[in-house]
DNA sequence: TTATATTTAGTTGTCAGACAACATGATAAT
DNA sequence: ATTATCATGTTGTCTGACAACTAAATATAA
């Protein structure tokens, strides 16, 4: 039997979002933008309201646009190359999903932190550097944003120049902020605790420098395990006061 | 000034499309199943036509469900792949990803076969031993697949039991398979070599059956880079040939 | 003048009904 | 038995309408 590819009869919708889309990684249209309205659309493109409604209403869905009623709809701001697609996540995340993750994330760190202490360049160093001097600032301020914790990973995965490691790893933490988003795990507000987590890296930090990759190995698999308790501890100190306060 | 949450009035088809990922992810609506009509869904959710549209095409565009022009919407079987894929496509051209991939796989197996040897059920062990007898039947016909082999690895990622893991594994198989096809390396069709290959999943099989992790690790990391060196050779000796040829 | 209601125009949210395009299986013709 | 044709149900798109909402212009009250 031949094998053929199905032709894909592309609805108008798509047509439309995709459109968008592209205007959008092209920089025509940046966040905060406003969109044209849902009438100059439909003249724009000669189609009927309903599939720019379709279309948008998908956009909105993925968190890419924001419509707001009797207003109009807006770019959000947000990076497409490492959106994923909130629907899908939602799927995906069942309880006990972050540590499912973190489990990953020492798969993939506890190796690509041995590439790194291998084959970081001075640039690498520099940037890696860089970050942690942001995290310090941070944390003499007393709040930890999640926001450079995953760039110094982000970044350690950059350094072990393996592409593929890279992208498995910019999803994962991509997912890390989903899931936080929906559990609200701050365990970064416990005094001491940024000290503590910055202390982890800069460990990490240092093994890369010194080009020892099983001391960077060790510093990443025991940085990410104490994630990982302070994680379930939390967890279990909320579902405690949660069953008191009944 | 005080922080609130903006209340956000949801709008109908989130409301719906949200429902019906809860069916999905409950199992009530399994992959391949056929939603019920558009007819029906606004019966059901007492809205209109539009509504249920434009909540069907937010699925559709985000993978989630497929829409059949006169036929009906399927869900999909959804995975992360659907998110990294995408992204890993576009390595694909370059030369030199398959040793990016087979690196990036030490980081994965190296990890989920300690993982299998720790929480493999009985089933799992079957499935693995299943796998295994089918590639020795293949072997002993003097021709090994590269189909089986992949098979027997994803196995393994299964019985590590983290889906996460899991679904990063299949992305890379999908890769291999591509870059397989690519490079056209056939190495298993050098004498004596399959028998060796079917060896070392024994090896790295026998290991998760007596529950030991540390030795099922080194046996893994000892196959791929048995993969790896093959590869790097017969790459070696086929552009020696080209070289000869001219 | 300033502050507060009110009105108004523009925009999004939802609905109803219609028809075209398509898939499938039943029926009829070859 | 194979091929055409048709009947039916489903999705794809359009038109038009009205309700709900926002923001700015206007009117009113202090």
């Amino acid at each position: 039997m031949l094998e053929v590819q199905k032709i894909s009869k592309r609805k108008i919708p798509q047509e439309i979002a995709e459109q968008i889309i592209t205007l959008i990684s092209n920089g025509d249209l940046a966040p905060g933008d406003k969109l044209p309205t849902e009438k100059k659309l439909e003249e724009m493109f000669g189609v009927s309201r309903p599939s720019i409604r379709e279309a948008l209403s998908a956009l909105e869905m993925a968190e890419i646009i924001e419509m707001r009623h009797g207003e109009g709809s807006f770019i959000r701001d947000i990076d497409l190359n490492t959106h994923i697609h909130p629907l899908a996540v939602k799927m995906l995340i069942k309880s006990g999903t972050v540590y499912e993750i973190l489990e990953a994330r020492k798969a993939i760190e506890g190796y690509t932190v041995i590439l790194a202490a291998q084959h970081a360049t001075q640039e690498d160093l520099r940037d890696l550097e860089n970050i942690l001097a942001k995290m310090k600032e941070e944390m003499k301020l007393g709040h930890l944003g999640e926001e450079n914790d995953l760039i110094f990973h982000l970044r350690i995965a950059k350094a072990s120049h393996n592409s593929i490691l890279y992208q498995v790893m910019e999803s994962l933490s991509g997912l890390m902020k989903h899931c936080q988003k929906h559990t609200r795990q701050y365990s970064r507000c416990i005094p001491g605790r940024p000290r503590e987590i910055v202390n982890q890296h800069i460990k990490i930090f240092q093994a890369i420098v010194n080009k020892k990759p099983n001391a960077a190995q060790k510093a990443m698999l025991d940085h990410l395990e104490d994630i990982r308790i302070t994680c379930q501890n939390l967890e279990n100190k909320l579902s405690m006061e949660n069953a008191e306060g009944r």
